[in-house]
DNA sequence: TAGATTGTTAATCGATTAACAATC
DNA sequence: TAGATTGTTAATCGATTAACAATC
């Protein structure tokens, strides 16, 4: 769909669109402006990120709401359901479980896994855990395509080359360690000792 | 320190060599292609990096290893210890108490806030959780100057604006909402509504 | 000295911003 | 029509990559 090759960032701020403009009500229409204003960017901006994958405005309007919406999600692939599996039921894992950012109608989380065999078995919101070992098997026979991984550092790549195994596109990865994965599986890493250490860094300037 | 503005990639990549040098033992001297090589950049990037804060390296041999460790230490203002307050006790705020990602010698949780009444007095390991009212003084009493945000995004502002008038210096965001602060205080949005949505984009794309 | 690798400059690449004709 | 705002092109900005003289 996308007409020349869509930079990452620019995919971010589809998502960052999207949130803004569902916290929206009443309007009909809405400009370029008026949400860039919303998110913090500018107006240019919004409409060369849209203009990568079509038309969507109307000259001298601005963007029907309700249909800017629709496309956004449509692009993002919101629009169907993924199925989710955690692996690594810590007190991360467990969260990730009820986070809202995560327990939405896209995203499905259809399967939990751990190696610890005081876990197994053990109902957390209403997933059984498994071992890690079913991995590969749990994750064709229930259509899972993304992974998350939260495990130890010392965990996560075993639990990345079962992920390959069990055919999911995408990984997020929350253990504090690189791992590598087949070229092509999506690997997403969200590095919390990263985002610290920077704002460590600005702050120490301050000084 | 730094000679010239340093893009914010560049701080993000000091975090992640000085991650990979850590878990480094016996080699006394390291090369920027080995490092390059750990984490997946080139030798020019590394010294790219290195150079806006100084020459660290010996031309003809590479860079000593327990040194380099030190003086990114050093640049990330990660050689003294940083006060954390995590306000908003739920699951994620629990989990974050103890990953370890956030639990370090150079970051220091001191203290906990909610607003439920039935979490305050409550001990999470090891630290008091006390009521969000609160956040300006024990702030300033306990030399706290980084504020992380996993309340529900309905409290994210309210909560943001007690955190600077705490005193603050830096917040991590983890409420799925933008939130605005006054602008000597860094912000940095850890959005993993986001990084699902982005995952989701790249993926619709394989089939 | 010869070989290796740094620190740095110049060339390239890609993303953001500015500007405006086209269009409702 | 006049006013407003889109979609898009050109100009600018900034980061990455390539290349090499300086140095151990």
């Amino acid at each position: 769909m996308p007409r020349f090759k869509v930079p990452e960032v620019t995919v971010e701020r589809l998502s960052i669109y999207l949130r803004a403009i569902k916290n929206l009500e009443g309007d009909e229409i809405l400009s370029s402006q008026e949400l860039a204003d919303l998110v913090g960017t500018s107006d240019g901006q919004v409409r060369k990120d849209l203009a990568y994958f079509g038309e969507f405005g109307v000259p001298g309007q601005g963007y029907r709401i309700a249909k800017l919406k629709q496309e956004i999600r449509h692009i993002l692939g919101l629009d169907s359901t993924w199925g989710i599996a955690i692996v690594g039921i810590g007190n991360l894992g467990a969260a990730l479980l009820t986070y809202p950012g995560f327990k939405r109608e896209e995203f499905e989380i259809r399967a939990a896994f751990d190696r610890d065999e005081s876990k197994i078995e053990k109902v957390w919101r209403g997933i059984k855990v498994q071992h890690v070992d079913k991995i590969p098997k749990v994750l064709s026979e229930r259509q899972i395509k993304i992974g998350v991984i939260t495990t130890p550092a010392t965990s996560a790549q075993e639990v990345a080359d079962k992920l390959a195994k069990g055919g999911v596109k995408g990984i997020l990865n929350f253990a504090p360690v690189r791992i590598s994965v087949p070229k092509e599986i999506r690997l997403k890493n969200v590095d919390l000792s990263m985002q610290l250490e920077t704002l460590s860094y600005f702050l120490r300037k301050l000084t």
